[in-house]
DNA sequence: CGAACCCTTGACAGAAATCAACTAAGGTGG
DNA sequence: CCACCTTAGTTGATTTCTGTCAAGGGTTCG
């Protein structure tokens, strides 16, 4: 399975410039699955046995009471989640399910807590990796408090556009509904908040997304790089498309 | 000034089993200062030079656009804040002001960075640190979603009292426009929210909480371990009083 | 004593959730 | 291949909640 998952994982910014030895220990205590979409990985109150990688595919992290449920964010490769419950050995906070068919790395906490033991240069990655997750949530949170819903939106779509090089198109990565309840609004609210936007510079048909009037459209977002991030930072930056994914551009 | 702040500092999680060597350099490296109230001692924006340590009195954390502001957070001693900009070196994602006359140790980054290189046990206990910081921000922002405004309030309570060893009545740590703000709603509605609780089993009469039927509030509150958690795991866990403070429980 | 400031209260406007109905697309099984 | 079912998304009507504006009480502090 190491050599299955060669360049990739290798690649994880939690990897990178670790020795081998400990890359490789770690990789052969882990399990590398596939699942079916809409599997449920991870129930929160659980113990956090594993941490997982993303390797392909796309997976949820929601949580939820009895009667309700959020989304926290969306997470694609390469990316890890749950890191923090990992290493503190507590209880998710998250469940977490896939949304497509999806390859998961799972490497057990004991082995993740060992290698930081006995690799410094490990435990100093793990400490970026969750700092990044840490700003990424601040980030959210931030957002849900400072802006209202068309203003959220209207923030998403331009860093949406950002992501892929600043494009005027693009095709959303996610149902809208899940969209929806990551920006804390309900489905039918953002239906018609999208509507409404097209007066502001942002015209949505479908999944096809189009910045007709960049900025109006900032106008209105009121962009900020303290609240948008210059840069990715964290592996779960939330519902984005950390890459130039192949097909998600559109113009 | 090593001396002047021997077991307060020494006893943060942070230096837990960390040599004394790594604690000295790092305190000899830093400054220890006090500050009268409403004092800013972090802008948000600006890099992150100093980790900062709340040794006595209280901090606000806040984030701002121009013309709205919501706080993030309110930091008891003893209490490390903002760990995470620093580490990575990045622009800080809060603001930061004295809400009282406070005593802040602050260590240049650099030299945070540098006891991690050479040190891996404070490495490891950056990492705990900060992933209670982490699970602490998710459960804030949850807790925005998943509750209403008076659900909120009735689980913020709810958490005072358990963190006072589950006293009836307490005195509100925060003035109530912070309590609002970090609540995210507005001091007229906390104020219209707070009278109606107590049909709900908590009375309010100024600065003076007394839960009158905890099981009624409890059922508003939907309380859950998931949402407002048996620990309080991270430094910064939002407006809280953690320790059994002196004057703080009234009944 | 006056000036801020926090808190409260009331009236109102605006935003968002809810409820319900309908369309469209995708998958299933006959 | 088609009828059927499920589900996402949209739209409209309505209610509920929340923010805004305005005013007044109380406290603190210079």
């Amino acid at each position: 399975m190491i050599e299955a998952i060669p360049a990739d994982v290798r690649s994880l910014q939690l990897f990178e410039g670790v020795a081998d030895e400990t890359v490789c220990n770690l990789l052969r205590a882990g399990y590398d699955q596939s699942f079916p979409p809409l599997v449920t990985l991870i129930q929160e109150g659980a113990p956090a046995d594993f941490l997982h990688v993303v390797v392909e595919g796309m997976v949820e992290l929601f949580a939820g009471t009895k009667d309700r449920e959020a989304t926290m964010a969306v997470v694609r490769p390469i990316s890890t989640f749950i890191l923090a419950a990992s290493v503190r050995d507590a209880p998710y906070l998250m469940s977490a399910r896939t949304l497509q068919r999806s390859r998961i790395l799972m490497i057990p906490s004991v082995n993740l807590r060992a290698a930081m033991a006995t690799d410094n240069r490990f435990a100093r990655n793990v400490v970026l990796e969750l700092a990044g997750c840490y700003r990424s949530m601040v980030r959210h949170t931030k957002n849900l408090k400072l802006r209202n819903t068309r203003e959220r939106i209207a923030s998403y779509m331009l860093r949406q556009s950002r992501l892929l090089g600043n494009v005027p198109g693009f095709i959303l990565p996610v149902e809208k509904r899940i969209l929806a309840s990551y920006m804390g609004m309900t489905p039918e609210n953002l239906s018609r908040a999208l509507k409404s936007l097209a007066e502001d510079g942002c015209k949505i048909d479908g999944q096809r997304v189009i910045i007709t009037d960049r900025p109006k459209l900032e106008a209105l977002a009121g962009l900020s790089p303290l609240l948008d991030g210059p840069d990715p930072e964290a592996s779960q930056a939330g519902v984005s498309l950390p890459l130039p994914a192949t097909d998600a551009r559109i113009a």
